[in-house]
DNA sequence: CGAGGCCTTCCACTGAACGGAAGCCCAGAC
DNA sequence: GTCTGGGCTTCCGTTCAGTGGAAGGCCTCG
């Protein structure tokens, strides 16, 4: 298991990631200093790793002398998969949703023991909301999160009701049997539902993108996991969720359709060069 | 100035950021022996470097055998200003701008010598656009970038202007008087146009976002340059682009308006710190 | 004017990174 | 069947790049 990765990291590699990993929602931007305190590094050490990451511009150093998330590793993290399939394919369907709704309209992944949050359409007038792009929300509390532990691997499902469980509201659901039950009914019907879990006032409803969509549904529970999960979150006061379950399903299905197509043709105009195929041996894998 | 930047890096760092830099648009998966050709570097180099960047989820390994970039780089990445603050506010007045017009809408901003596209909407329907969240195109040749080097500081419009330019379609503006004119025009008028200079077939509109918007209008030509610039893509053979010159203003001048508010109070509703504000010393900043 | 931050530079020491080489696995050719 | 070739992983002795304490500069505040 991987279980002290990415903490200890006594490697120049290590120390470097540190140095990124310094910054956070709450500290966007950092003074050597605190960058040094935040990595747990000797101020010299940080001043010689953090302006090498600025000369290739993984960070930047604003007129107040601070640190920054450079352009370039901006540029580099859209790259991920997350960002570049998932993401571009997804959000002409969730503009849609959005102006059929104006509701929140959230896509997310499931990413370890979190829901990651991929896109977030909002108008100026929709709920403020916790959710941001790029952020992470525990999974057994918001509609998206319930959505992608409902069809998750049966085991993934079970370490991660193993774990003690945040509640965010008074209202989250941490008792493993009922939090369980819902899972099932929402695997059953296809989609989830949170009545302020997360955040008071607030109710969501998500749909998984994927497989198990809608075509593999009587026949197997076993189907493969979801990519992803497609959700909205309205003010409670508002009309009842299940009125928004079908835009959401057919949504999902558009975008578990074209993911699909364009996993088939590589990469829509450009120069793709189709590299041979390797196989995978085992071993390494999880070492 | 940072003339060989980025290209050589005999450290360490240097070569993890190397790796990265392996990946690009064309190449978002690649082998270990790929990545060590695209790299330069030594196979058993490229693999424990790579196997760090793994451990710290910078790089994933897919069940193909590729690498591909991380969701912890993507998250990283986000916190950049230019995803954190100018995107964040931009998006809803973007939905705003693209509902009304239905057209392709692009904000970026000027990096380098290029236009970085910051975000991009478009429909289902819209024209196929070279433009990529991420991506880069030349300055000279795209509305939003036309409109970026009009309000640019005149010493980077000279630099720029010094070097050869590229030149996508016939149609492409190269000469050095006509350019400066039709900047100095986008400058007067407060938008700038191209047509069919980067893709035939396509033109644009767009406007700066920033102090030039519009209040600092009549008065100074020296008033700082704009942060971002946003613009609309349409097929040229649909009706005349000044049609859509006013709702760009307005969305542009609400996200000035918008940037300089958030720069006042530092982020909603998150636990700031509001640390020491130290001042810059000289030396260093541009060694 | 001194104390306390913050940042930058220097340099002698040393242990971490290096990478050639050996070996494994798989696929395809013959 | 064997052989060739490509991709991946591991090993380990050498060496050179990274380290970080210390000194010094600049600034602000009391």
């Amino acid at each position: 298991m991987a279980a002290d990765a990415g903490q200890d990291a006594r490697s120049v590699t290590g120390r470097a990631l540190r140095l990124l990993a310094a910054f956070d929602v709450a500290h966007p931007a950092l003074t050597l200093s605190e960058l040094a305190r935040r990595a747990d590094l000797p101020l010299a050490t940080a001043h010689r790793l953090a302006g090498e990451l600025q000369a290739w511009r993984a960070l930047e150093r604003g007129s107040d002398g601070r640190f920054r998330i450079g352009n370039r590793l901006w540029e580099m993290g859209l790259l991920a998969p997350v960002s570049s399939r998932l993401r571009q394919v997804a959000l002409p369907f969730m503009q849609d949703l959005y102006e059929a709704t104006r509701e929140n309209v959230h896509l997310a992944v499931r990413d370890g023991c979190d829901a990651l949050y991929v896109e977030k359409l909002c108008g100026h007038r929709s709920v403020p909301i916790v959710s941001r792009v790029g952020g992470r929300l525990p999974l057994h509390a918001t509609g998206v999160g319930k959505a992608l532990l409902a069809g998750a691997d049966p085991q993934v499902r079970e370490d991660y009701l193993d774990r003690p469980l945040s509640r965010p509201t008074g209202f989250t659901v941490v008792e493993r049997g009922r939090l369980e039950r819902e899972l099932r009914d929402a695997a059953r019907r296809g989609y989830a539902l949170t009545r302020e879990e997360m955040t008071l006032g607030s109710v969501s409803v998500a749909v998984p993108v994927g497989p198990t969509g809608e075509e593999a549904e009587g026949s197997a529970a076993g189907s493969a996991p979801p990519e992803a999960a497609l959700g909205i979150v309205v003010r409670s006061h508002r009309a009842d969720p299940a009125r928004l379950v079908p835009p959401l399903k057919a949504a999902a299905q558009a975008i578990a359709r074209r993911l699909v197509e364009t996993a088939r043709d590589p990469a829509p105009g450009l120069d793709h060069e189709l590299p041979p195929m390797p196989v995978q041996r085992r071993g390494a894998r999880d070492a």
